[in-house]
Parts: C-alpha cells; sequence; structure tokens
DNA sequence: TTGTTGATTTCGCAA
DNA sequence: TTGCGAAGTCAACAA
C-alpha cells in the first residue's frame, strides 16, 4: 500500500465524465493496483477511483507543465483515471499483509426463522403450514393459515419495497390458480415498508405489517438467540 | 487528515455487529472526525468505518492489554467504532484545505434536464408539462402534450431495462384513472435500451426512443454546457 | 459467466 | 428535515 499526500488533478472517463480541480488530497495505491482519491471530508465514498483489476502507467512530463506526472489508471473496459500530480507533499509505502476480513453478525435470515416460529403475531389463532412453500416462480417465505382458516401467503423483507410487493402479487397469482388453496391472502411483512410499496400493496388488497426485530427477539425461543 | 498505519483489532456495534481480527492496516481520520479502516486489497469501500458526524473519545490502556490504547468513535445515533491500537507503526498529519469537489457529466439528472428543455425532439409541437409530475406511486420524469394534444408520460433512464418499463406501466396504470389526463400514452426514453425491455414495452403499447446524449448538447442551449 | 438482491449502502434533489 | 430514486452504485450469492 502506498499512500501519497500531493496538489493533483484528476480525471475520469469512463461510464462517465467527471473532473476533480487541482487541490491537495490523499491518492492510495493499493496492491492490486487500485487507487482511491480521498480528500478531508464525505463519507467513506472516495472522490474518485479505480476498481480492481486495472494497470498504472506512469508518465513523466505529460502535464501541461512539464514536470508535471501523470498516472494512467486503465482497467479491462478501457476505462481510465487519469492523475495529474503537480506537487508531492508526502510519500510513504506500507506492507500490511493478507487482511483476515470483516466478520458479521447476521440480521436478514434470522427474520423468517423468528416470524416462523412466532405467526401468532399476525393474528390470534395463526398457524405455519410451510417456510419456504415452493412454487415454479419461486418459494414462498411463509405459508400460514389464519384464525378463519384462510390460506395467507407471507413476503418477509428487512426493507419492503415495491418489488417485494410485485414477487408476492406473482405468488398469489399463481397460487390461487390452485384449487386446493384458493382463496389465498398476502401479507406483506417487514421492519421497514416504504409508502409506495404500502400504497401499492393495499391498491392490491395486500396487508401490510411492520416487524419489531427486537420484540419479536423478546418473544423468541432462548435457543433462537445469537448472544 | 490523520493517516495512521497500526496493527489493530475493530469492533463495530450499531446497525449491525462487526468484528475485524488484528492485522496492520491504514486508519483515516478526517477532519469531521470520521473513521476509515482499509486494508491493502477490496474496492474503495473501508473494511469498516464510522461516517460523520461523529467524534473520538481515546482511551488509553483499555485494552485487554494495558498498553493498549482504544479510539471509541460514536455518532448521535449511539453506534460506535472500537479501534484497539495494539502498536502504531506510522503515524502522519496533513492539512488539505476544503476541496472543489467532483463535477459529473453524463448521468441521469442531466439527461432528463436537456430532454425537459428540448421535448421537441420527441415529437413536432410537443410541449413539457413538468417535470417530476407527483403521483401517489413516484414522480413521473417528464409530463408532456403531443402535437395532436394528447397527454404523454416519459419515463428516462441512462440504461433502459425491464425494471424501468414496469415503472411506466404503473404510472400509466395510474394516469389513466384520472379522467382529466386520459388517456395517458407513454414514452420510454434511454442511452442504450435492452432487447428485452423493448419487447415489453412495444407490446405495451409504449414507444422506445433511444436518447443521443452529445446529440442533445449539440442542440442545446448554450449556457447549458458544461465545457 | 450472468443475473438478482441487499447495503452500516451513499448521494443528490425536491417537497 | 425528510423522503425518494439513482449510483461509475458495490458485493455476495445463485443459476
Amino acid at each position: 500500500m502506498r499512500i501519497v499526500i500531493a496538489r493533483c488533478t484528476v480525471n475520469y472517463v469512463g461510464r462517465l465524465t467527471a473532473y476533480l480541480p487541482e487541490a491537495v488530497r490523499v491518492i492510495m495505491v493499493k496492491g492490486d493496483g487500485s487507487v482511491l482519491i480521498h480528500s478531508d471530508g464525505g463519507s467513506y465514498k472516495p472522490l474518485n477511483w479505480m476498481s480492481p483489476p486495472c494497470t498504472i502507467r506512469i508518465q513523466p512530463g505529460a502535464g501541461e507543465v512539464n514536470t508535471d506526472i501523470v498516472w494512467v489508471v486503465e482497467n479491462k473496459a478501457g476505462e481510465q483515471l487519469q492523475v495529474t500530480i503537480h506537487e508531492i507533499i508526502s510519500e510513504t509505502e506500507h506492507d500490511l499483509g493478507v487482511d483476515p476480513g470483516l466478520q458479521k453478525v447476521g440480521v436478514e435470515a434470522q427474520l423468517q426463522a423468528l416470524l416462523a416460529t412466532h405467526v401468532s403475531v399476525l393474528g390470534a389463532g395463526w398457524t405455519l403450514i410451510r417456510r419456504e412453500y415452493p412454487t415454479p416462480i419461486g418459494p414462498v417465505d411463509l405459508l400460514c393459515r389464519d384464525g378463519a382458516g384462510a390460506t395467507v401467503a407471507v413476503e418477509i423483507k428487512r426493507r419492503g419495497e415495491i418489488d417485494g410487493v410485485e414477487q408476492l402479487t406473482r405468488y398469489l397469482t399463481l397460487l390461487n390458480r390452485d384449487a386446493l388453496l384458493a382463496p389465498v391472502l398476502g401479507v406483506f411483512a417487514a421492519q421497514e415498508i416504504k409508502p409506495q410499496a404500502r400504497t401499492l400493496a393495499e391498491d392490491r388488497g395486500i396487508r401490510c405489517v411492520l416487524l419489531d426485530y427486537d420484540g419479536l427477539l423478546g418473544t423468541a425461543d432462548p435457543s433462537l438467540r445469537l448472544f
């Protein structure tokens, strides 16, 4: 990993065209040739960058001033990041070795497992027919029977958006062709439901349910807990 | 901007829980207090980070070994990034000043702006009713009136795929329920239209238009030009 | 290899 | 401030 602090201008020509005026910035060059241009602010996203795999070609005296050096960073698709170095303020290199990587403690899959063991939060007398109920166009997250004995297909998302409503709609159309199951109702369950998704769902007669992960955990079987 | 090369372990506790085992990494501390943990590889995304606004609290001797230093980086929501420094290999600080920022050319917003001022490229006598015409399921990119006086909803994409056609179809269904607007026609405009998207659109009576960004620029008002 | 989906998404614009 | 859609989205996973 090489880290260069330099006064530079940067051009990107590829999927779009972008330009960075002259300023002092941090340039990170990673071992795989990828380059990141950071300023002192913003989020974790660099001002500009080139993702690996890519190659760096150094062109001395290629800038407007003949003492400028230009780094041309190019990937397989021919996209280019051109870094013109006007003045190097600092340059260091360090061998970091291979990183063991980030360990995440998941949330997504647990939500379905938790709700499957607690379908009663959807209504009194509800029972689970099965998880991942198979159909020709993919598995339905949960297939349930409500207190009145009707079949209900439940689609679970962390964030409920329009795509999820469309998906559930396709399942419902298919399941309602099955005379043994029909009529099949729909429930769209998520930790967060976007207004547009809610509008579309309710327009189609699909009930929306907000899931409270911590609340489900509190009522859950202790063996399901991660900590 | 402070850059520290250090052997460290990192914990994040917030929207999820994540852990980085001990290794040598680059730690960037920006002027706004945000912190980025980078390894020598991967993409531009750090292994772990804390976005601004946030504050850093240094706790000497708080690690497992009493010579360790722990940085607790915390944001307003109480999410924490805990960086335990086992050994500092290098530490530098530079004043980068304020960055002038990135200038982009060729994204969807500019396409929409350009087409909005030149709806005549869609046909003779076309006029713009408004950009971002609001509906309960989201804004229609452009609402126009064609040469014959009919209302037309225009969906603009950089890359035209099936999702875009579905989106436009939903708008058309909704708009056509409005007796004051109906009948509303549809136009799917993009720099590139995938064959499947074109087939679906034309099957639904939606007209497809390929946008030429440079061509639009050429006919555009000179004040719209960036360079 | 290609497509689909989630993200500690981030970013920008408009209401 | 909030909400919503795009992004050089990226990245993981399935087919």
